[in-house]
DNA sequence: ATATTAACTAACTGGATAGTTAATTATCCG
DNA sequence: CGGATAATTAACTATCCAGTTAGTTAATAT
């Protein structure tokens, strides 16, 4: 599944001394860590854990864990672009294009959530230096935009776009990152992370968003 | 100015070897630490820096770093819980109190941003294991009840009043523990806990919130 | 004044952890 | 096939760090 036969990729097929599958495995088990503990508090040896090669080779294709960390990082961040970044919203009326990135990011988010969680360590450990300010403008910039286009247009209250994106990213990913400390709000055993739990989140933060800017 | 000469304390007014006063800046120092790196990646050194005695005393006082981790929990979680309580809401139509739930609680968040921070580690770190289930419960069950209340009366809309007060939540904090990074949207330089745009965050957020729920 | 105890310190210990090194094995290419 | 090299490992080192211990100093009570 991992190659179909017809790529002629320099390495073979049957896994095994697999550069880039070893590449990617670190880099999986080294989000998940990430996710769980920051920079900081990740340990090398419980990411070499679950990988199915030891530790030295964390450092064979990646330095030290800070650049490790920030190959982790740029992967994740891409991805998390990458899926607003695909929308088409040229002709689209502003809250109708606000609805569309909102549940978009929200769909993105549900199912990599630990970019949020690394986003959250990278801002309160590290003080935000492994962006390149260019990263984090990315994700702000359309929101800020549509936002801006709807209070032109007369669709929106007249708010401060930045002020206002940032809010309304807290009122989308508040919940997955707070998810364990909130959960006690609910029936002991619910899992905020469920399709079910999933969805009227999105439709609450959608709703609440929308209602929040109109008008 | 600690002690006003009329108390007759165990132990004298002029400082050193003063159990109290110690104690206290050990919790001090120790909150600072924990909002930096959490429980896991606190160090005791660190906190012993910023306190005028040895490390030992962490361990005399406070038995071990998770007991001194609990009581900073605790000490921070009851003067932001005591914030929202000292509000009388009683007769105060639905939009008012939230509006006013809102701005104390960002008033309080502002002056102690440590707090926010250290909540976000617990849920992320140690998967809110520290809460006694009644604390959480405390700072949102009045949010909760608030928007039911405005629901019934038909000023705010159909929303469910624990997703949203939990939305509210992201909304309201999200800017100060996201800070360092979403502080490359502003100017370089911009300090987001300076009165002003702590000021203007505070009129965002509220009226965000505020416009969010109304019919 | 002195015995008692509370507050405090310096120096240590054992275990964890980031990163290294030298040797080993699989794969590729001529 | 066999030499070259890329992928991988086991075992090591140096440092860091939570927690301890044995002993010291200052305040208080008698």
């Amino acid at each position: 599944m991992t190659n179909s036969p017809t790529t002629k990729k320099p390495r073979k097929e049957t896994s095994s001394r697999d550069a880039e599958l070893t590449k990617g495995r670190i880099l999986d088990a080294a989000e998940d860590e990430f996710a769980k503990a920051g920079l900081l508090g990740a340990r090398t040896e419980a990411i070499a854990a679950n990988t199915k090669v030891t530790k030295a080779m964390i450092y064979y294709y990646f330095e030290d864990k800070e650049k490790l960390y920030q190959a982790v990082l740029e992967r994740a961040f891409a991805r998390r672009v990458s899926a607003i970044q695909k929308l088409d919203l040229a002709g689209t009326p502003p809250a109708q294009a606000l609805r569309l990135v909102v549940e978009s990011f929200l769909d993105e988010v549900s199912q990599h959530p630990n970019l949020s969680a690394i986003l959250f360590y990278e801002a309160m450990q590290n003080k935000g230096r492994f962006y390149k300010d260019i990263a984090i403008a990315t994700l702000y910039e359309p929101i800020e935009n549509i936002i801006a286009r709807g209070i032109e247009v007369g669709a929106f209250r007249q708010v401060d776009p930045r002020h206002s994106a940032v809010n309304i990213m807290g009122a989308c990913v508040f919940y997955f990152c707070a998810r364990e400390n909130v959960k006690h709000l609910w029936e002991p055993g619910t899992d905020l992370l469920s399709p079910e739990m999933v969805k009227q989140h999105v439709t609450e933060a959608a709703d609440f968003v929308l209602a929040g800017l109109r008008k």
